[in-house]
DNA sequence: CGTAGTTTTGAGTGCGTTCAAGAGATGTGG
DNA sequence: CCACATCTCTTGAACGCACTCAAAACTACG
């Protein structure tokens, strides 16, 4: 079970005037690093900065009083996390490794006079999250556990994937999340997420080295595992 | 089927200077009115305008090659619609009922200078939107076919109810949207959701007058099978 | 090496789907 | 206004996929 505690992040002590070809270092930002586990933020707590991910992975749940976990998003490199509604996040947010990120305080997402170029990068992150979010819907509503996993996969891949030989039809990557978290993103069962796993296995289109080490030897054949549309 | 020809909608010709004190009117903005059935915009269009819903309902759906369809939202007068992913509209929008709607360039999507307060309102929008879709992540994962259409209900209720009686403990509203749309939207088959509806009005907790018109008899028991959290 | 947590596999159940038919609503032309 | 066609909604019966419960294999960490 993962802890709070205030050495699970440090605050990078950071001049806020660097090198003037920096856009994002013109103006006050702040330059964390999360520890494993390490607790961003709590849903419910006020929003004073939207994060930019520079190494590492996030991850974003919420839990219902039912105590049913859906994991609404991963945040990888690239990624801003912490859009706030009504002025608070409303997920939780940890880190799944140690993780590098960049805090943008808030005031970015109302004003542009300030740091323009700021601003139209976060407003422009968050029309790709509601696009993003809508490709989520289909993948929630209609899939089925094997095209969940095999999509799953195919995003992994393209967005972490290293080429595993010199040939290139070979890709790896590592799952920095268990198998409960796949399952809570998906919409399904951990044992459901280990069945796809041994199918897709069985099939010879990945192997898995170990449990968090993927291998995918046919790429094609996981698209068309995942149905994509 | 729905059939898009010239005549769906009509652009209402108002001059771009109104009375002052209306924010809106400061600037360009249409003003449209959509017939049932019309096509507002297609998946993949450049996007030139977000629209703002005055009256009426709009639909946004997407479908994938394989044919199958995800109805990603309903838009209720008050909601903004049309959010662009890379310029471009990512799903289908058409109207359900004669529907009136205000047309804001995308420009004040971008640009906050030729005027900051609809900026504001179609940031705060696109933040809520994220939110509301993050809600509706909860619904399509973890709820069964009972707690989806209650959840679904509940939420008209909220949005477009009226009390049915002069005591206030009765809520009645219309449905404009087909059986095959709410299942669409919820993850659901479209039998499915009529036995939704009879397991709800067999326990007492709405009548059904028509079939597109409910009358909630018991509001918290409503809220009860949806598992509200 | 021992304990706790994660992942995998197995067997049986249940919920939503699929397939099918009937009831109800809507619209058109005679 | 009614007959007919079409579409939507409802109900029934059987199936299948993912879940539930259970246990074993594997991993990590002391």
């Amino acid at each position: 079970m993962y802890v709070t505690n205030p050495n699970d992040y440090t605050i990078v002590p950071e001049p806020a005037l660097v090198a003037p070809q920096n856009q994002r270092s013109k103006f006050l930002h702040s330059r964390r690093i999360l520890k494993p586990g390490a607790v961003l933020f709590h849903e419910g707590d006020v929003t004073l900065e939207v994060y930019e991910v520079i190494s590492g992975v996030l991850r974003l749940t919420r839990v219902s009083e039912s105590g049913r976990r859906q994991v609404i998003a991963f945040g990888f490199p690239g990624d801003f996390v912490g859009f706030p509604k009504t002025g608070r996040y409303h997920t939780e947010c940890d880190a799944l490794e140690t993780t590098e990120l960049i805090g943008h305080s808030v005031c970015h997402l109302e004003k542009c006079i300030d740091n323009p170029v700021l601003h139209a990068r976060l407003m422009h992150a968050a029309l790709e999250e509601i696009g993003s979010m809508q490709d989520h819907f289909m993948m929630l509503g209609w899939k089925s556990a094997i095209e969940k996993t095999a999509s799953f996969l195919s995003v992994m891949m393209e967005r972490v994937g290293r080429y595993a030989d010199k040939a290139g039809d070979q890709i790896e990557f590592s799952l920095p999340m268990s198998r409960a978290d796949i399952a809570d993103f998906l919409g399904l069962k951990t044992e459901t997420i280990s069945r796809a796993f041994t199918q897709l296995r069985n099939a010879h289109v990945i192997t898995l080295p170990t449990a968090k080490h993927v291998v995918v030897l046919k790429p094609e054949a996981l698209l068309a595992f995942a149905e994509i549309d």
